[in-house]
Formats: structure tokens, C-alpha cells, sequence
DNA sequence: ATGAAAAGAAGAAACGTTTCGTTTATATTT
DNA sequence: AAATATAAACGAAACGTTTCTTCTTTTCAT
């Protein structure tokens, strides 16, 4: 069966150390390299982890807690990011919160006792309660996508408002004045509304309580409820754009605009967040605040790489990317209409 | 620091053995009984896996390699899977194949060099020896969603090609003879298309090669590509109706109907699989054939499970679910025509 | 050629459990 | 009450590594 380290050492006559040191990267007389090599070759050895872990409490293992999987942007970064892991050789279990607190810190305690080496999370929970167990267990945790308000931890996220209030600048500077904001009062939900904000106020654009709309938690509904409200508010208030934070609350509105017949951009302009396939046959293609997904998982891998490698003397690290904005058809320029 | 059985053993003065012995569900008198929950409790006690690990040969963690996690199908599936897995007591490493044998392969082998204790898969290949390694580590594997042709092995499906004549046969029903078809070359789409056929052919209808269009892999651009072929046609020839073996594919049909103004049920009837989310804002809400994606994962974890207490001599389980119609309102009734 | 310094190899102990063979305590029978 | 059967507790060995200390070999300068 299974060979160990021990017919290592017979097939080369070494000792045990001598074997176990070259495995880890030490040095050893070039002939016995070659012994050494032959003999793992020979016998497919492959080092046992649960024994090698008992020694030096590592499992090679991390958790990715994510606030729900089954979501289009969950799906991807939770794809990214165990490629990754995979690459590097850890294992990665994961755990889905299912947009819930309760869950997101059994799950924490879970990965505790599984006796993970790191924690990657995208937290639902704003406070950082749940993650006590792991601060006592003195597991290494980076969050990413949100971050905790006032939490002492390393975090990758993007410039939420920034990107909002690129997107909706956008439709100012195309002559758009009415213009509505549909989010959640997630984490990310409420920094995009906040850009919103920020970008009427700039440009000296009232905020009428009729053009927001927000519920709990992004969903494909929450743009289709939002958008019908907004529709039937009367003809001369109707919002001649709707700014939307987040990929599936632009599928909800895409899906009333076309219920009602009303056409895009024509009738009404369009702008969300995140290019996700989708956009591609979408029509009319919408313009979208591209986040940098990728790039989110690797800077949060790299930094959980280096935080375990680290002797616990490593500064917090905040990185902050920020999306950048990718032209459709969804928006219409009303300039032109002079 | 960590606390282990041994300050268990000072704390009750009794054996290692004896404590070990109850933990792991074994009789000791009461009164030890009583001793040993309380050191527990005191000392917040648990067992270190590796240690266990090394000797039971056991990881308690499973494996997941799914075809594609970013899809919307694969994540859900994930969900279900994982969050059964977690009431276990089992850690849950997931591997994303990318809809790549090769990568697929180098999943199982990681897999196995990470000395799971069982492994669940949606496979891409349609040929058992990528699990070859994990065989030979005598490692239970259960497939789900898409089963091997040929291959020894437990595995939980539906059966699809009934799923779709039933389909098929519902739009028949309701008059419609020129009925076009849009599936992938995966094994859920070629067995979707079969009873697609047989619907067809059991009703004397022909199957013209312009009324079936197909590409690897189901995607939203699948259907948005065949959908305008289809449309693109002699008006004589223009299908009434569209059966498709996904969801995604079904986003990808009604973008493009949309695309060209063209109504539905008005002038096509739709039919699908999978009601996910999006079918609920949908217009026409789309008359589907929904899978039972939770007993799917149940069905699958229940199997592994049993599998993993067996002593190696259960029988191979295969089980075959059936997905249910479920109506909407994309699917007219040309009888009423007359 | 010699000795010191450096590099490499060896051996044993440790990591925290489970398991197995043996001994001791309790329960049952006559 | 003694003898036997049953149940529980014990102690040591084992799982497959890494790590620490000691011992040996090689290298290099003199």
C-alpha cells in the first residue's frame, strides 16, 4: 500500500532526518540527492499530511467563507480563488453562509476546529463578533469584497463609491438629471449608494426619496420590484436613467423594462455593476462598472500567503482596487437631442 | 495553549485509553462518565484531527469536483452539497474543473494526495479513467448530475431524456409539430436531446437538422446563437417552439426574442429546465421541467456517507430521479387556434 | 599534511491520538 | 460465599512525520 518515509529509507539506506531534511528543501550530498530522488520516484511516495501537520501544526488547508455561493459574483470568486489555492497546494474547504450571521460564525468555529491554517472571508456580518474563535486560535484572516468598519484585519475590497460615483457622473455628464438609484443595504449595496449620492449632490442634482429604492439583499427581484415602483411614478417625474449596484438587480430591471415594453436606451438609460457573461448577449449591451475579480482573489490570496508565512510581525494590509467602466448601449446621450 | 487528551487524563486521573474510548462513543462507568464531560467542558476540549487522522486513516473531509462552479446550476448544487457535508462533521475541499479533462484529472489527484476520505463528482469526462488514481487509493467516489456510461460506480442522476420527451411531448400536446431544439454536446445535453427525438419520432414528426442546433458546452451564447438561426429561417419553416436542455441556455434564447421584438408565447413557444431564481421575474415565466437539485445533493451525500461507514462490500447504488413540468406561460396552446 | 571550520548524516524524541492485549473491578450464578 | 462471567480500566505500542542534538565527513586555509 500507501509507502512512508521509512521505505524511503530502506530503499537508500539513509536515515530518516537526512531524507526529511532534502524533502524540505535542505541540503544533501548530491549522491544521495539522487538516491533520494530515484527512491520517491521508485515508490510514488508521497509525504503523509496529517502526520506531517501533527508536527508542525499546519493542515495546508484554508477557509473560504462566503456569504452565498449560489450567486452569479459568489461563484465566480469563489472560482478564482480556489484555483489559486490549488496552485499554491492548500486545500480549500468551503462554507457557505447563506446571507446569514448565525451560519457565517458556525462556519468560523467550524474551520477553527477543522484547524484551517488561514481564513478567507466575504462576511456578511458587520461587526467582527463571529470571528473571535479564529482571533483565539490565532488563525490568520483576510476578508474580501467587504470589510468589517473599525476591524483590525487585512482586507481586499474595491472603491465602491468611488466606481458609483464614476457611474453615475457618467450619466450626468450625458445629460441626465433624473436619475434613479436602486441597492441593497448590504455592505457593498450601501458604498454604491453613497456614490450615488455624492455625484448628485456634486453636480447640485436633488436626491427625491421616490428615486431610491432598496431592499435587504441584492436579488434579481430587488431590480424588478424597484423598477416597477419607479415606472409608475408620473410620466413628468419618471427618472430618465436607473443606476443599479450590483449584476442580478440589473437582470431584474432589464426584466421589467422588457415586461412593460419600454426600450433601453431609448425610454430609459441604463448602468450597473459587473460584466458577467450575461452582458455579452444582453441587448441592449449595458454599460457596466467592471470590478476587477480576478485581481481580487489573487491580492487576497497573496496576502493570506504571506500573512502565513509571516512570523506574525506583518503590518494589516488594506489593499483597495477600483473598478473601471466598460461602455455599452444602455445609456442614451440626451445632449443630442438638441 | 490547545488543550489535549492528556490534560483530560490529569484533570480525571484516568487512562488515556478509557477517555479515548468514550469519546469516541464507548461505555465507562458513570461516574467517569461524568469526570471526563466536565474536564471536556473545563479545558474546551477537542480532539486534534491529525492525530486522529494518522492513526484511523481518516480525513473526514470530502472532495467536490464540480464541471463549472461559476454556472448557476454548479453553485446551487454546491450549496446543498456543502452545507449537508458541514452537518456531518465534514470539511468540504472543492475543485472546479473548468470544464477541462485535463484539470479535472489534477483534481482527483490532489484529491487523493489530500487523502480524502471520499469524493463527489459532476464530471466533464465522459470516461472513467481520470478517477483511476483514486481508485487504486481505494478512495469511494460518487458521481452526480452525470453519470459515466460503463462505469462501476455509485452515482445519482435524473433521467434526463425522459425529463425532455416529457417536455416535448407537452408542447406536441398543445398542437405545435415544428419544434426546434437547442442542447449542448454534454452528457446531460446529448441525453436531453435524445428524448427530445424520441418525443418526436414517437409522434410521427420528422426531425429536420435545421430544427436541432448544438455546441459544446451549455451557455448563454448557446442559446442566443441558435435561437437567431432559428429565427433567421424561411418564415414557412420558423419553428413554433423551442425545446432547450439549461437554463443558461434559456437566458441566451430570450435575450435573443427579445433581441428582435418577437413575443413569446405570441409568436414561439419556450420550454426548459431548471427554475431557478430568475424564472420568477421572468416574462413569459417559462414553463420548465425542474430537476430536484436538493435531493440530488442529499440522494449523493446520503450514498457517500453509507459508503463510507460500509466495510467495502455495499453494492453499487445507482439512483435515478425524475425532474417534474412545472407551467408557465411560455408555451401556447395552438389548439385553441381553430 | 594538519587542524579548524563548515556541511552533512545519524539517532532519538516528540506530536496527540487510537488500538490491542492484559489486568482489575463489578455483576451474576450456584 | 465462592466461582465464574462480564464489563470497564489500564499501559504500551503504533501511526508517519519533523526537529533537535550529537557525531561524522568534507572542505579549505595554513
Amino acid at each position: 500500500m500507501e509507502s512512508t518515509i521509512k521505505d524511503i529509507k530502506r530503499e537508500t539506506g539513509l536515515a530518516l532526518s537526512t531524507i526529511s531534511k532534502y524533502l524540505n528543501g535542505g541540503n544533501v550530498r548530491p549522491e544521495n540527492r539522487k538516491k533520494i530522488e530515484e527512491a520517491v520516484k521508485k515508490l510514488d511516495y508521497h509525504p503523509n499530511e496529517m502526520a506531517r501537520g501533527l508536527i508542525t501544526r499546519k493542515t495546508r488547508t484554508i477557509g473560504f467563507v462566503i456569504y452565498d455561493i449560489s450567486g452569479t459574483f459568489g461563484g465566480l470568486l469563489t472560482h478564482f480563488v480556489g484555483d489559486l489555492m490549488r496552485q499554491s497546494g492548500y486545500g480549500m474547504i468551503i462554507c457557505d453562509s447563506n446571507n446569514d450571521k448565525d451560519i457565517e460564525a458556525q462556519n468560523i468555529k467550524f474551520l477553527v476546529e477543522k484547524k484551517v491554517d488561514g481564513i478567507l472571508v466575504i462576511p456578511v456580518s458587520s461587526d467582527e463578533d463571529f470571528l473571535d474563535c479564529a482571533r483565539r486560535a490565532d488563525i490568520p484572516i483576510v476578508t474580501l469584497d467587504r470589510s468589517i468598519p473599525g476591524a483590525h484585519l487585512d482586507c481586499v475590497t474595491i472603491d465602491n463609491a468611488a466606481a458609483a460615483q464614476t457611474a453615475v457622473e457618467y450619466l450626468i455628464e450625458r445629460g441626465h438629471e433624473k436619475i434613479a438609484a436602486i441597492y441593497s443595504e448590504e455592505y457593498t449595496g450601501k458604498q454604491r449608494r453613497d456614490g450615488y449620492r455624492n455625484a448628485m449632490k456634486k453636480a447640485g442634482l436633488g436626491i427625491s426619496g421616490s428615486y431610491e429604492y432598496h431592499e435587504k439583499i441584492h436579488s434579481v427581484s430587488l431590480g424588478y420590484t424597484g423598477t416597477k415602483k419607479l415606472l409608475a411614478l408620473p410620466k413628468k417625474e419618471r427618472p430618465t436613467a436607473i443606476f443599479m449596484s450590483n449584476y442580478e438587480v440589473a437582470l431584474g430591471v432589464v426584466m421589467a423594462i422588457n415586461e412593460q415594453g419600454i426600450s433601453c436606451p431609448g425610454d430609459i438609460s441604463l448602468i450597473s455593476f459587473d460584466a458577467l457573461t450575461l452582458n455579452l448577449v444582453m441587448k441592449p449591451m449595458m454599460t457596466v462598472m467592471v470590478q476587477p475579480m480576478e485581481e481580487i482573489a489573487s491580492e487576497a490570496v497573496r496576502i493570506l500567503m504571506a500573512r502565513l508565512q509571516s512570523d506574525g510581525q506583518m503590518a494589516i494590509q488594506r489593499v483597495l482596487l477600483s473598478a473601471e467602466l466598460r461602455e455599452g448601449d444602455s445609456v442614451r446621450d440626451l445632449r443630442s437631442r438638441r
